[in-house]
DNA sequence: TTGTAGGCGTTATCAC
DNA sequence: GTGATAACGCCTACAA
């Protein structure tokens, strides 16, 4: 292993103390036409560029923003990392996101995100988005918050003090309702989620009060919160159609959930979205992939992430942010969405 | 922004020298029982942890890896970098991964890497996986490969002397067609990739091969290599319907083209696998939400995330590695595919 | 067993 | 304009 030249070497070839050199490389103004210019070429000949570690150390700040997601094999966080990535390296810094798979390796990611020295961080936490109170979470966010800019992607949660960015999520989905209704339909279920899951809360809850707005009765067995993968999909639109009420709408918590709506329904020859319609909610890529193509509740996981790390920026900046900043959900509509069928 | 808590602090309070926390820090031996408790209780009740960006500067290593992949919101990148991650953390590393998205944006990546003070590099680079040789790309490679251990995860590339890991994307693609030949069919399409592509190229010369071998010829209109999405494999599958010679199977690039293809077949309502048998590759989850769920050629992602990492740790121990490390692929039989239709 | 001192590669504050 | 010099927070000989 070549050891990498270091900045007192390019000083020592150009003739020149370690400080000019640096200047060159900041850009200071206060150094000479001439020295710059032999400085640059050096620097060039070499290929050099400044340890970035040694420089962390000395300005205290790394130029590294971190992002916390549950998944990235979801295309809804992966969107929203792609995003928060592209938006952090035009404004000159690097983007480290993990995926922490398990509210369990949450904490320890976090702990790394610090001691690696990002200058602040973004977290779309899965231990912060349950009902389920967890005032270790809680105490390390606040903690954390004040020594850090600390941005949380989620529904806010009491007791965090920390700004945060979220979907309107309640919008959409109360808007998913209202199209529905206005379509006919009025056996309308819900799948995906957990009970447990605030963000799965939210979107039932606004799914329901959408519903009895409309004079319409919340009929429990059509609702199913009962996971947040394909299969748990699946399974509750098999039991949907197994039950008494069977409904001729089904508004998905995900678009993952709708995929396993989507199988069980080719699977027994229910055509979309003559028989039953369906919404689901992320519009990733995974509503354009099937047939038809799923009428999907935008809740923009890349605006969410851009927004964050701006936020982010603003805080290290030194400048206020406001404590909560909500991007607007949007109903897009596409083939899996019909009129009722006549009862 | 409170200040963090420094070794300084630590070892006054402990009333020892910096010397000792550290020793106590990283388990010296040579440290008193008395000492190292009272050390250990103060570290404790500040919940001080090193700087890791001073520790690194120091002993010039971060326990850092990098991981350059082209995009995650593919789960086959996704899935590679999920078991990276976990095998890095594992031992004791921290992975940082970048979806360079474009080809352009690779270099910069590898630059970025470099600089935070990575102590490797992984790369399933995209750059490298194309036909038309990238000078540039391999020179940087190089240079770099003879300063820090780099691990490619493609196919072998002339003039590249990283060691690589790849699967036998070959003997996937053989098996797949051997598979198809055996239920009967004999008008087998490929879709999917590029033509300037070298997996692409793997795979579809695989396919060709195999056809050969068992006699049957390879008829140019059954092959598409027109893009990666799934958009492009619907687009592939909609042109075959609409061609002369009617496959009664298709292989696919990925699991991402085979959902285009299916998407295509639903609409046109061709059942699966009665009317046509479908093979896609990567065995990612999207092979499985679909109905039918799909047959395909498990080339193990995640495995070769694993193993790049393990080879990444090998070097920096200063073990020897093998050239190139390969790893088998699986037919995963679902019910895509069936016996060829009566002709 | 513990402390002292020097250095890791930069940047920033002074003088000159 | 430029160059010493002192940090930044930690590790490690070497000395005690």
């Amino acid at each position: 292993m070549k050891q990498n030249v270091t900045m007192q070497q390019i000083a020592d070839e150009a003739g020149v103390s370690t400080a000019t050199v640096s200047r060159v490389l900041t850009g200071h103004p206060l150094v000479s036409e001439a020295t710059r210019e032999r400085v640059q070429g050096i620097i060039d000949k070499y290929h050099y560029t400044p340890n970035s570690v040694a420089r962390s150390l000395v300005r205290r700040c790394s130029n590294t923003l971190g992002l916390l997601v549950q998944d990235v094999s979801n295309p809804y966080f992966a969107q929203m990392y792609i995003h928060a990535e592209q938006h952090a390296t035009a404004s000159g810094y690097t983007l480290m996101m993990f995926s922490t798979q398990s509210q369990e390796g949450e904490q320890a990611s976090v702990q790394r995100l610090v001691r690696h020295g990002v200058d602040g961080i973004a977290m779309a936490s899965a231990t912060l988005d349950t009902l389920q109170i967890n005032e270790a979470m809680y105490g390390a966010v606040e903690e954390l918050s004040a020594r850090l800019p600390i941005v949380l992607i989620n529904d806010p949660v009491a007791g965090c003090h920390a700004p945060f960015v979220a979907a309107r999520q309640d919008e959409g989905f109360a808007a998913a309702v209202n199209y529905l209704l206005a379509l006919g339909h009025r056996r309308i279920a819900f799948v995906g989620g957990q009970e447990e899951n605030r963000s799965a809360c939210t979107r039932c809850r606004a799914y329901a009060d959408a519903l009895t707005a409309h004079g319409v009765a919340v009929d429990p067995r059509l609702v199913h919160l009962n996971g947040f993968e394909a299969e748990d999909g699946a399974q509750a639109m098999a039991r949907l159609l197994a039950g008494e009420n069977i409904p001729t709408a089904v508004i998905c918590y995900s678009d993952l959930s709708a995929m396993g709506v989507m199988q069980v329904c080719h699977q027994q020859r229910l055509r979309i979205p003559d028989d039953l319609s369906i919404i689901s909610c992320d519009n990733t890529y995974l509503s354009r992939i099937g047939d038809p193509m799923l009428t999907s509740i935008d809740i923009h996981p890349g605006e969410q992430g851009r927004e964050a790390i701006h936020l982010l920026l603003q805080m290290i900046g030194g400048g206020e942010v406001p404590p909560e900043t909500r991007i607007a959900s949007d109903l897009v509509i596409r083939g899996s969405t019909g009129r009722a069928p006549e009862a």
